[in-house]
Order: C-alpha cells, then structure tokens, then sequence
DNA sequence: CCGAAGGGTGTTATCGCTAACATCATCGGT
DNA sequence: ACCGATGATGTTAGCGATAACACCCTTCGG
C-alpha cells in the first residue's frame, strides 16, 4: 500500500533524485552562480519530474521575509478604489508577490490600526493602505514605524511615503479645456471635502481659473454619487449664467447631465460639462463625457516599486510620486452658445 | 550599545519572562485545556509584556497548514463580482483567514491555471474561484484534485462545489411582479449568454411567464453595460406592444431608461422595468428602480463555510449552495396604461 | 613546481513553532 | 497504603528551507 498521504515532496528529495546534496539544489532554486550548468540542469530535472514547490513558510521561517504584500482598503465598489486595488493586485501578481487584503467598514482610526494589526501579524513584506479621506490618514499616525508603509490616494501634505494621481493637473487641465472653449468661467461640482482626491481637484480647479483671471464662482460641495450630481445639477440648471461645469467624477457628471437634460439645457450646445475617472461607462453617457482618465496601472507599478524599495533600503531616494492623468476629450464640451 | 536590530520576541522569550517552558505557552496560545488558570494568566501578561506575535510561517511549517485563503477573480470592476470579491474578504478577515486575491486578466483556460498554480505555491488553505462564465468553468477541469476549491458564481450544472445567487428566483419574482402588476406579458433584456447569472436570469424568467400561460417573447441579448442596455432600449422603445421589460442587471436598465425617455416613453406609465442587482445608484434613477437584491454578504459567508468545510473534513455534505435574493420594489413599475 | 585564489559542492546549525512522549504530583478507589 | 488515572508541565525531535563554513579540485602567476 502508499503511504497514506504522500507528502509533498522536499528540498531533500529533489536532492537524492539529483544525486546532490538539499544545499545544491537550494542554490539551484535561488539562482547561485556557483553551479555547474550540468548539475544545474539535473536538479532542474529532478524538480520537474517531481513537482516539487519550495515551501514558503520554511523559507519564510529561516529569512524572516515574506512575499506578502498587505494591502487595506475599504469595503466600498467606488470606482476610483476598486480599480486602483484591482491594478495593484495585478501589479504585485507579476512580480512574485501575493497580495493579502484586509477589508475594513469605516476608514476609522481603530478599523485601520486593526487591519494593520492583522496584516503584521502574517508578518507581510509592506503594506499599503488607500487613504482617500481624512480620518483614514489620521489613523496611519497610529502604525508603529518599522514596516515598510506606502500610502496610496493620500494625504499628500503628509510626510509619508506616498503614491497618488495628480489631482490638481487632471483638474487643471479639464478646467482649461473648458476655458479655451470660450467659457468666461467653469463652475465645480466637488467631492466630499474630506476626500484628498476632492481636494486636489479643486485646487487645480481653482487655480485654471486663476492663471486667466476668470472669476471663481463657488464650490458646489456633493458626494460621489450621481444622486448627488442630480441635486447639483437641479440648481445649475436654472442658472442661465452657468455654461460650464467641471465635476469631480464621472458619477456626478452623470447625475448632473440628466438634471440639465430634464431642464432643456442642452450638452454641449447649451452647457459643456468635463467628468473625472473615466468608467468604463463615460463613452456611453448623453452626450459621451469628456473626462479625466487616472492611470490606475501606473498609480500601483509606481506604488509597487516604491514599497520594494523600501523593504530592500529601508526607505526611499523618492518617497512621494505622483501620476499625471490625461484628458480626454469627447463630445460634451462645446463653445458657449 | 544595542543590538543592531533586536530581533523579534519568540516563544521561548515569553517562556522564559513567565517563568515556565516554551511549550506551555504554546499551550495556552492554542487554548489547549491543561493548563492551569493561574500559568495561563502568567502566560498572557508576559505575551503583552512583549509584544509578542507567534511567527505564522513556523507555526505553518509545523503544521502543514496555512491560515490563507486564495481567491481568482477577474480583474474588473462589474458591480456583481466586486461586491462579492468584496465580501469574502470581509468575512474570512472576521474568521481569522487571510485572503490571497490573484487577479487574471482573462477567464480562460490558461491564466485561471496560472493564478491557481500561484496560490498552490503559497500553499493556501483553500481557494475560491470567481467563475462567472462557460469559459472560467471549463478551465477549474485543469485544477488537481486535493485542493480545497469552491466556485462562486459558477456552473450550476457542475458537480463542483458551489455558491451562488439563486438566479432564476430572483428572476421569477422579479417578472412575476411585473405580471401580477397586469402586464400582458414581460420583455427580457439579457446578458453575454455564456454567462451563468445571465442564463439563470433568462431562466427564472422564462418559468414565470409559462407558469401563468404568458406569451414569451425573444429574448433580446446585451451585454452587462449601460450602452448595450441603451441600443436594446432603441429598439424596445419603437414596440408599442412592449410594455414591461426585466433587465439582467441594472446598468442595462439605466440604458433603457434613457432610451425610453428619448422615445417619449413614460416609466412606470407606459413601460414598468425591473432590473438586478441593486447597485448603489439604482435608488436615484429616473425613476428609482424597482430590481432584486443579491444577498452578497450571505453569498461570502456560504462560501467561506463550505470551503471550511472541505478544509477540515475533506469534503462537504452539502457541496452546493444558492442563497435567494429579494425584490426590492421602488417606483418602476406600475399597472400597463 | 608550488601556493594562492576561487569555483563547485557538501555538512552542520538554525529559524520558531507543534507533536509526541516523558515526568511528576495529586487523587480517588480498594 | 498502594496503584492506576488524570492533570500540569517539561524535554526532545522534527517541519523544510537558508546561512555559514569546510572541503575538495582546478587554474594560474611567480
């Protein structure tokens, strides 16, 4: 009869099969140059044909390194969240490295100190925490240094190393597509005011404005949500003097294309309108949204090598990086009537 | 001076601080009952004396096991799989596993192979396959036995482990309102056909008409997005005769929407939809749209359990699980005029 | 022709934990 | 008063890898 359940096979059966000792064949494994191309090839044999798989907790255990990389992030479907996870994901997926998650509810000091807690506990290479808003960079205060900690969508007048899209630029460059269109002034529709990424648009906002001495009208503040867009839109729409309006996401834009719809205001002809994220829907919005696009892809490799860094320094030449987005332009912008 | 880099405390610092042997705090660290109350409370203070944190990678080593959970999902950001990617993480966290998310770019064959092989590497527990579609079902033939593996979203008509939403209830309730509402009969705008959700849907819905004898028409096939919900619309909206329309997600719904309301086409006046899923959003369309609820949270939860399961005891005795969603009604569906 | 340098390989110790067994009181039953 | 059962604890032996060092055998400069 078998054994009862054939273990896996080790370091040291590769070894015998190769006729070599478990050390050759750990040299094999880690790319020593020390090793005959003969003998290299044998052990490399030996591993196929047994469909060995170096045990990462024993390697774990003797190097006190993980391939791990914790990320925390909140429990949301938000867009700009979600696709920044899901490229970084990706990102560490292909240079070897597993990615843990830890889901938290609130951005809460306790919920992130917690989730932190749990990733230290599998003793992750680094962690990296989305932090778009306030009280989720208030609570990375709280996380003892010693591990490798990037942050991503973050404060960005913190000192901590940090990776985020350039905000300010998108906004810049949306608000200055409108104003080239011929707009006296653009009007915003901003995200929650605690939200850096609301933040930063705004700035830039603001600052397009000002680089051509357009007048600044106020902020209309709103959440993410295309509801809210909605509202905002109710009350922009009945504003003769409004032709143009920079939201900070596709989802506002969205809420506000419908309320100017309703009214008869027409887009572009009536009212030009520029959005922020382009989802994968903006193309097909009436009329298709000009927008923002962030490289998400970028924001995570970035992320990625400025967290590796770390873990192999013990910190970084460049410790904050930022990613231009691009604008792109389709049919919702027009000059004024 | 001192150390250059105190390393972390181990068992035997905590054994030693509370004065007994590295096994018995072992003891009291997995709750074993053979231990005196007073060594255990010894045991603790000198646990948070320390800092201590057990080193997961020798405990896995030892034991043969990992505390890590793998997940495949797809890399996109679809409503439906990220919630319940979203989920999962939440719930196995408050069980204690750690969650691996291995992203692929395609379902096919190839690459759910790989990230699987990825996660075999890192020796996980279990893994869970986001598989919401023919081709993700036919690649989990190419996984080897003897790892614990659960699909979400999967083949209903495989006899591989399973959680899903009960599509076709959902898809019964939801077009059965719309008959009890007096509609004649009930138009449905489809999902990709080569996907399971989409398929249980077409399903659901179909029995409902032929429970009450209802005509049923052609079923008009999309995609997931707002645009293909839009062309479909289009079309529907030309059909006098069309009168209530149940959509397989509610991003087609948005799409008709507009459709219809470009037609002229009053809802829930002319035409009542339902649509499913429940997206965030859905609260805020013109109107609020009447759709069905996907329980995402108890879609986790069944998940992890069974994985559970498989874990411990090899197999489970109820590999096949479906949680029933809920009709939520809002205000798109009214008697036909 | 000899010794140093260095490539190729093996041997041994070690990482921090759990499993298995050993040890020693304590205790109740006869 | 003796004995086995049981509870509380300690001792020892791995788990499967890497690190450090030891040991050959060439090769090459003087």
């Amino acid at each position: 009869m078998d054994q009862k359940t054939t273990r896996d096979p080790a370091m040291t059966d590769v070894a015998r099969l190769a006729g070599v000792s478990h050390q050759t064949v750990s040299r094999v494994l880690n790319d020593h140059p020390n090793v005959r191309e003969q003998t290299r090839l044998r052990v490399r044999a030996a591993i196929k044909e047994l469909g060995y798989r170096p045990n990462r907790a024993a390697r774990a255990l003797v190097t006190g390194r993980t391939q791990l990389i914790g990320v925390v992030a909140q429990n949301s479907t938000l867009y700009g969240p979600a696709s920044l996870l899901s490229a970084f994901e990706e990102a560490a997926g292909e240079a070897g490295f597993a990615v843990s998650v830890g889901r938290v509810k609130e951005l809460d000091r306790e919920s992130i100190a917690a989730a932190v807690e749990r990733h230290r506990d599998q003793r992750v290479a680094g962690i990296v925490v989305i932090a778009p808003n306030s009280s989720a960079a208030d609570a990375l205060a709280d996380v003892p240094a010693g591990v490798p900690l990037v942050t991503v969508d973050g404060d960005p007048s913190r000192p901590t190393p940090l990776v985020t899209v350039d905000q300010a630029a998108g906004a810049f460059d949306a608000t200055s597509h409108l104003l080239e269109a011929g707009h006296q002034t653009v009007w915003h529709v901003s995200g929650p005011a605690d939200w850096f990424d609301a933040a930063g648009r705004v700035e830039g906002w603001r600052k397009a404005l000002e680089a051509v001495g357009a007048e600044v009208p106020p902020v209309v503040t709103a959440d993410w949500s295309a509801a809210s867009g909605y509202r905002a839109g109710q009350m922009l729409s009945r504003m003769p003097e409004v032709t143009a309006v920079f939201c900070s996401n596709d989802h506002l834009a969205l809420g506000l294309l419908r309320a100017l719809s309703e009214r008869g205001r027409r887009v572009p002809h009536d009212v030009s309108v520029v959005g922020f994220d382009d989802v994968p829907e903006a193309a097909y919005f009436i009329p298709p949204l000009t927008t923002v696009r962030p490289d998400f892809g970028a924001v995570a490799r970035e992320t990625l090598g400025l967290l590796l860094e770390q873990v192999s320094d013990g910190e970084s030449a460049r410790p904050r990086r930022t990613v231009a987005p691009m604008l792109v332009s389709r049919d919702s912008v027009a000059p004024p009537a």
